[in-house]
DNA sequence: GTCTATATCTTGATAGAC
DNA sequence: GTCTATCAAGATATAGAC
């Protein structure tokens, strides 16, 4: 893990308090996306963190607590994403500086800017949190039912946002799919393998894929 | 599982002979795509082939060569489905009964519906075959260097299948797409990640999530 | 809050009888 | 080829000193 990555993962938990119980999320996010959950050892977490064993039960309740609380954080950051991306797409009037002739002639929510934000804002945030997004997309099932049950709301609520956008872009006339729920299915299917194939090194940076991810789903929707 | 679930995943096994090692191969299949690999033990696997924990070793040397076995297995059959889709689709002359008029009209490699083949063979193979192809997409980093090396010859070949017919397709003028390698990542992209959603209860069969793909690709493409 | 030490259990894999 | 029995290592989590 480079600097510039450690430094990511690290934002992305700035929230959390103290100082120690981060630093064994940002192990345990690293570990679990890497490893996997299961082949990751409390051993390994702690070390990491720069502790002892002992330590990771001083801060959460067990190994599966860690994951929870990661997912949990996950999932929400990147569902704050996709709608902010949305919303100020749709009123690009409260942004002043930006004076685009778009803003200027078309005041009303437009479907297919707003789409394209949320995408390039959703599929760039699975490479750039790939770390994060490995774990919140592939170690669902070591979740208890309990904790499973409450990140599966928070994943209805990302599903629900992109298929209203694509509904209310068919409503509009903008865009031309006969199968709104298949093409919700495809566009979030699209922007969350990011976090399976994404590579730091490879030939993309994740604002690339953002762009190309924003138009290839525009032609997908039939713009 | 149901009958018919375990039908299916048997007979992607059918050839692996003794029988009591293709049933461990059939058990470990589904335990790695349903727990995953480490959360599977040996005594797991065992138990559901209804023999002993150490008849494991009779068959295989250790529980990761159980893996690789249907990581490579799972890997050649998805290329076959692949280029066997590709090429039937573009020779439909080959198949005399069926007499369409892009047949008769057009006896030449036909790119769209080559494509279109293709995206709904793989697509639907990793519905149809989600259990193998689950272990085949999201266990590659339990495998040994040297096994992941093996695996990953049959992933380029895939790749490089798919991004032939697109560039083919740029060529004939078929297909408009700037950027044909990115092209290759999202039509890959989508189909594999069928295998994370795809549910056996769902709203969509097999079948349809091809249709419905190869119908989203093609838009994607720009034909 | 953090440590050392350890309890308790499960794991992958092997030995040797049949 | 398959079994029973078992080893040696490593797992999560806890106890109790500081």
């Amino acid at each position: 893990m480079t600097a510039h990555e450690f430094d990511l993962l690290d934002r992305t938990w700035s929230d959390i308090t103290p100082p120690a119980a981060r630093r064994m999320l940002v192990a345990a996010a690293a570990a679990f996306a890497g490893r996997g959950y299961h082949a990751t050892t409390t051993r390994d977490i702690a070390a990491q963190a720069g502790m002892s064993p002992a330590a990771v039960y001083i801060h959460y309740r067990s190994k599966e607590d860690l994951l929870f609380q990661i997912s949990r954080i996950g999932h929400t950051a990147s569902l704050d994403v996709l709608t902010s991306a949305a919303t100020s797409a749709a009123t690009p009037a409260t942004t002043p500086a930006a004076g685009s002739a778009a803003s200027l002639t078309s005041p009303e929510p437009d479907p297919a800017a707003r789409m394209a934000a949320a995408v390039s804002a959703f599929a760039s945030w699975h490479a750039e949190h790939h770390t994060t997004a490995r774990v919140v997309q592939y170690e669902l099932n070591a979740l208890t039912p309990e904790h499973f049950a409450e990140v599966v709301v928070l994943r209805r609520r990302i599903e629900d946002t992109v298929r209203r956008m694509i509904e209310d872009g068919v409503a509009a006339g903008v865009f031309h799919v006969l199968d709104a729920r298949g093409a919700t299915l495809a566009v979030l299917s699209l922007c969350i393998d990011v976090a399976r194939w994404y590579q730091p090194g490879g030939r993309r940076s994740p604002a690339d894929i953002g762009a190309l991810y924003a138009d290839l789903v525009l032609r997908m929707l039939g713009t």
